[in-house]
DNA sequence: TGGTCATGTTGACCTAAATCTACATATATT
DNA sequence: AATATATGTAGATTTAGGTCAACATGACCA
């Protein structure tokens, strides 16, 4: 989004310093870098399992499912002070991010770790 | 209703807020798991460093870093195409998080992973 | 059938965070 | 010294998302 004809000659000088050569090009380089991680297959996947991490109240979901193996939605409620809604929220957050899964068993929902909660930055 | 100051630590406020309602009797058991989970010494920190790496440009600027040993804050500019103040402000929310070290060198700042860069649920 | 309980969904509100511009600081160069 | 460069900081604006009340869905039981 950023145009940067002014703030690019930090980098064109520095490069001019290292190699010699007028850098100012070499500017799509560090863009074309930043595709290729941008686009590897896990960085999607790893941004949205960070940022379901990211919540006080989710994290500590998982911290309580790691104790108990499986809870119920009423549970976690419970133990959140937050409102069913909020809590269903949340946990449908941490569904969508493959770091829980959910077992409906009559009107109760369950939730438990899902295999590998693991976060890996690519 | 609820008393207790609003945004302080949201966590006790909201773990404080569920004490009535006593119709289901195992509560205060899930409360006192819940604040056993919050308070274990890895907690914040794990949930600061979850919190640094959600965002994209940081995620990104973490994936560069694994790919790249070293880059000063102008190629991590070009990379993401971001301002400058921007690129500063989100490097040091990584390095606030331990997850990036950074090293001056004359009017040049350098940043690299730190050395256990990982994400540790508690 | 109706009623209640447990949970999901919607829509709005409101706080936190991401980003920018503008200015400040520090380093290097002349 | 002065000037240019590289990055940090402050303040303002805008956007993202956490939260709740209200409503909807679906399951169980009379």
């Amino acid at each position: 989004m950023m145009s940067a004809s002014r703030s690019d000659s930090a980098l064109a000088t520095r490069l001019e310093r290292l190699t010699g050569e007028a850098a100012s090009c070499c500017v799509p380089e560090y863009r074309g870098l930043a595709k290729e991680v941008a686009a590897s297959a896990h960085f999607p996947e790893a941004l949205k399992r960070v940022r379901a991490l990211a919540d006080e109240n989710r994290l500590l979901a998982v911290g309580l499912l790691k104790r108990r193996k499986e809870l119920c939605a009423c549970e976690i409620q419970a133990a959140t002070g937050l409102t069913h809604a909020t809590v269903s929220h949340h946990m449908a957050v941490l569904v969508d991010a493959k770091l829980v899964k959910s077992r409906r068993e009559g009107k109760w929902m369950y939730y438990r770790l899902a295999e590998r909660p693991e976060v890996r930055v690519p």
